[in-house]
DNA sequence: CGTCATGGGGTAAACGATTACGCAAAGAAC
DNA sequence: GTTCTTTGCGTAATCGTTTACCCCATGACG
């Protein structure tokens, strides 16, 4: 916009030597002397000299940026994790793209061709809300997914899904739950199921009865659950404590049973999934499921770094502790 | 990763003619028959052949890529402006670095620097707590800044602050009330004294005496807001109405009163300021005034993209209509 | 004294695009 | 029939780096 920014040769003419020992002293690549290299270092400063990224990556081909798929960055949870993406990967020097997918895999497929023709060192992936396919060309390129991911997928990370739903149900039942509800959005998600699979796991072990009328449908978002708890409390089903696998839900479902007048946690307990700071500031701060989102995200970058560093890592699929808030409506 | 990726040259080769008349028919230049153009093109798709980034920015100087640097990317308002950029900026073409500051002048600086040295065309700027005196170095690239800027910004883009304090007091004091209290963060922010300026004009206009122990003063965030409206109820202050400039403020505000067995509408009334969605899902879904975070990142997007083709535009101040949503606390 | 490693540094070829310039052929204008 | 313009290309310079390779001192070592 002003002046010409100095390049390379700049400092190296000024400095009397060669562009290749400008670029040796700047990379400490050695094969040159402390003179040189002061006499440069001075120069870079005085000038404000950087080097040109778009050349560099040109020559290398590392352009040190990645990107991030999210399927809504207005999501706390998703927010949260490019928090931590970006906090853990600023050290090593990467910049990172975040692209909003609106949960639509037409538009996940143009930010993949966006991101792989602008050369990014790899790629973090949070799919929307299938199980998919997998876009094979982020395929070649160093690249990680959390939660939702392809049969294929190199490196996986997720919460330890099913633990949360043990633990959920397992604090109804400890807490004197006989009947517990599950609310599940979309119940083909394998992350779902795995809560779903922890539900279950916990009547077991604790001998509760499983109750057909009370297990999962898709019934997705905050209305729906609503909707749902309203329907059982018509139709007269008894249920005495209710798990949904997200917080949204579990808002739906503790609306539900307010406006009916049923006390919470008195005559129906609930637990949530996320840890959303909806759940702490509603009207009766909910017990919930805590994802570590900041483990998440650091994960990620572990194990991108290596993956873009070259090493070679095998299929592998890192699982994450999650852990139980309780709160007032248990 | 696999196979070398196919350049221009490898196309030219193929089509049998120069890379020249390939990258006119990719640039669609002219100077070329239809018949190039066709087998150009066919080739292109078969290979999958899309031009390397870098090289194309290394020659022209513009990366098709912006920066937008937020104090905090978990923070639901600032998540949406964001979206409402990426969205609005996709079509042009650019793809987004996001950067998170954590409110913290110190980080915001190393990403300007990073920006810079990526060489991105563009930065959209949202700035922490404070009015910053502005990292000169932007200004060497077109910049738009959202709310705070310093003395020398190009171009600002901000909702009509004065206005909604005016709606929010006006909501107030023609449901009645007549004692309303002003919760405020940070005194010092242009933002924030606009709105206060709004509550102040609100009062004139309807003839209410301001009271000087309902002023503002500092008090950040939830806890805060909470603890001083419980203050004020200790020391026997009336007030009949809480004017909260943001949500999570009001949030706490309608928690110290529903604690102290105060009903709301009934006897204290609410409005809070940004709408973010727990402004709907808390026990009384609240009144509160929507800033259009739409409006916000499309004129941002605007703006920028005529800056980065080359218009000059001299110094513009933007200001985005806001409206109030009118729910159950007043 | 010859040989050889080593330190310090230069030359020039890449990387993959864009684009100024040149040039021949074909048609238009006189 | 000459000149001019337009069309359809190709050549080569250029953007700013990194890096393979070469070169010349210098000192160690036999």
């Amino acid at each position: 916009m002003d002046v010409k920014k100095v390049s390379i040769v700049d400092i190296a003419q000024m400095a009397n030597v060669s562009i290749a020992t400008v670029s040796r002293v700047l990379n400490k690549t050695g094969r040159y002397s402390p003179e040189t290299e002061k006499k440069v270092l001075e120069l870079v400063k005085e000038y404000g000299y950087t080097p040109n990224a778009n050349a560099k990556s040109l020559r290398t081909n590392k352009t040190q940026s990645i990107g991030v798929i999210v399927p809504d960055i207005t999501n706390e949870f998703f927010a949260k994790i490019v928090r931590s993406i970006e906090n853990s990967i600023l050290p090593y020097g990467y910049s990172v793209f975040v692209c909003d997918s609106h949960d639509n895999e037409q538009i996940e497929n143009q930010h993949i061709q966006n991101l792989i023709a602008k050369n990014v060192d790899g790629v973090i992936y949070i799919s929307g809300k299938v199980d998919t396919a997998g876009n094979e060309e982020v395929h070649r390129i160093p690249v990680v997914y959390i939660d939702r991911h392809p049969e294929n997928a190199p490196t996986i990370i997720q919460s330890d899904n099913e633990r949360g739903g043990f633990l959920a149900t397992e604090e109804l039942i400890l807490k004197g739950c006989k009947r517990i509800v599950i609310l599940q959005d979309y119940c083909r998600l394998s992350t779902l199921r795995q809560r779903h699979a922890g539900y279950i796991k916990a009547h077991v072990k604790y001998g509760v009865p499983i109750i057909a009328e009370l297990q999962p449908e898709d019934s997705p978002g905050y209305k729906n659950s609503k909707d749902k708890i309203i329907r059982l409390l018509k139709a007269g089903v008894k249920f005495d404590g209710v798990f949904a696998t997200n917080d949204m839900m579990a808002l739906g479902a503790l609306h539900a049973l307010t406006e009916a007048k049923i006390n919470v946690p008195g005559e129906v307990k609930l637990v949530g999934f996320d840890d959303i700071s909806l759940s702490a500031f509603c009207e009766i701060p909910m017990t919930t499921v805590t994802q570590d989102t900041e483990q998440i995200g650091s994960l990620c970058v572990q194990s991108l770094v290596r993956q873009m560093q070259g090493e070679k890592i095998g299929q592998q699929n890192i699982v994450v502790p999650v852990s139980l808030n309780v709160r007032r409506t248990t």
